[in-house]
DNA sequence: GATAAATATTGTAAAAAATACACTAAGAAA
DNA sequence: TTTCTTAGTGTATTTTTTACAATATTTATC
């Protein structure tokens, strides 16, 4: 063999669970193998890892190849060894988690992928290997993440309303807060820009925010406190 | 080949970051290999996972084997893959970490070492590949954790004091807490059992305690808060 | 152009939690 | 009996969290 680098590690692969929020339901991205091992199932998109191939790498990597998606959130969640986890033989996956803007999100299926399909996470089909274990680990972290850190713009567009935003706090916690509390707290945390008013809509204009990533990371830097 | 399940994998290993504390200071247990690659390095404890061997079981065997510690408080940390993390070839770690009560620990090195010795966290020697890195990510989740869930009777004997607990809190957060506020806190958490008093001790003596896990456990259940 | 419908925005009082703070008690040793 | 050392305890103040409802803005409708 002439180069190391793109082999695989075959006892090594990544998956990713990715999350998606269309302003009432949290969602989660699978995929529909084109190719065998597992061709024609709903499953998470994974693969193997290369040998000569970060982690973070490799994850993003394969994210991209199986859904197009680029530059999004991603942390890593988990690893996943159980013997028989995945049946033809030992596979030890190194789980991670990503949160995308749904509504930017253009599906682009790579060619090892004949589908791929938001799936509310309460209506998720059953996917093969240990991949529903895998979700809801994710979705344990995820709701451990959003209330300490300031994580749940990266599942909004970029403009925002107040509205939204709490929408989707509640969608995930799964329980609902007071608006006026809500709104003291997010604003008191110093992260959000207010912007101009929303346009086109039957009812009085909400304005939109953004979210100041320098500010909250040197808040950040300072120690301050984002819980929710 | 006979059998599969013995064979290693060579490309997956565990290694353990072991806190101790022995009422001063925050320790890490490393050894002092006898046999290469790495032989006469301190270096965390850490071997290849087996062919047949959740990750789990692979983490508590390795831990035993190499420092005779069985039946501590282990968690998974994260999972270290760059590509040359490791020297001669492509090794990725999912790392662990225990805590120990130091008291009872009887130093029983493995074949396989020549030397185990805590050293303070503050007072580490360079280890090889990225073990200091692990380390340091240990400290940040023990930092974390012990903030949120009453994991720090770990590290203590089955009996002891509020002053030693204070005093383990106080070394791990890195910062002091007041001594009222804190028995407070604790007591109100319901998790401790009064016990006798001390013995042996040349000033007024303390009263004892012990962890309840049980009660933890069934408070746990009902969503109860544990942040000190 | 008045009214209805929908969502946005705002403040305050009460309760709970966190903090700050210092003296007395007990036991052993001198 | 005095000294030394650590254990043990309560309250007032501040801060944070919670509970709670009326007015404002915009478009659509009659």
């Amino acid at each position: 063999m002439a180069k190391n680098s793109n082999q695989i590690i075959k006892n090594l692969s990544t998956d990713c669970v990715i999350f998606g929020f269309d302003n009432s339901e949290l969602k989660v991205l699978v995929i529909k193998l084109a190719v065998e091992p597992g061709k024609g199932e709903w499953a998470l998109p994974g693969s193997n890892i290369l040998q000569e191939e970060n982690l973070d790498i490799a994850a993003k990597r394969v994210l991209k190849e199986l859904t197009g998606l680029d530059n999004v959130y991603m942390e890593q969640l988990y690893t996943f060894g159980d013997v028989y986890r995945f049946p033809l033989f030992r596979v030890v996956t190194v789980a991670y988690f990503a949160l995308v803007k749904i509504e930017d999100y253009k599906p682009e299926p790579g060619p090892k992928v004949s589908d791929a399909q938001w799936f509310s996470i309460k209506k998720l089909p059953k996917l093969p290997f240990d991949h529903n274990e895998i979700i809801n680990y994710a979705l344990k972290r995820l709701k451990q993440r959003v209330r300490i850190r300031p994580i749940g713009f990266e599942l909004l567009p970029l403009k925002f309303t107040l509205s939204q935003l709490q929408n989707l706090y509640e969608t995930i916690m799964d329980f609902d807060m007071d608006k006026r509390n809500f709104r003291k707290k997010i604003l008191g945390m110093n992260v959000l820009v207010p912007l101009e008013k929303q346009k086109g809509v039957p009812h009085r204009a909400a304005k939109l925010y953004r979210f100041d990533k320098r500010k909250y990371d040197s808040l950040k830097e300072k120690g301050y406190n984002f819980e929710i």
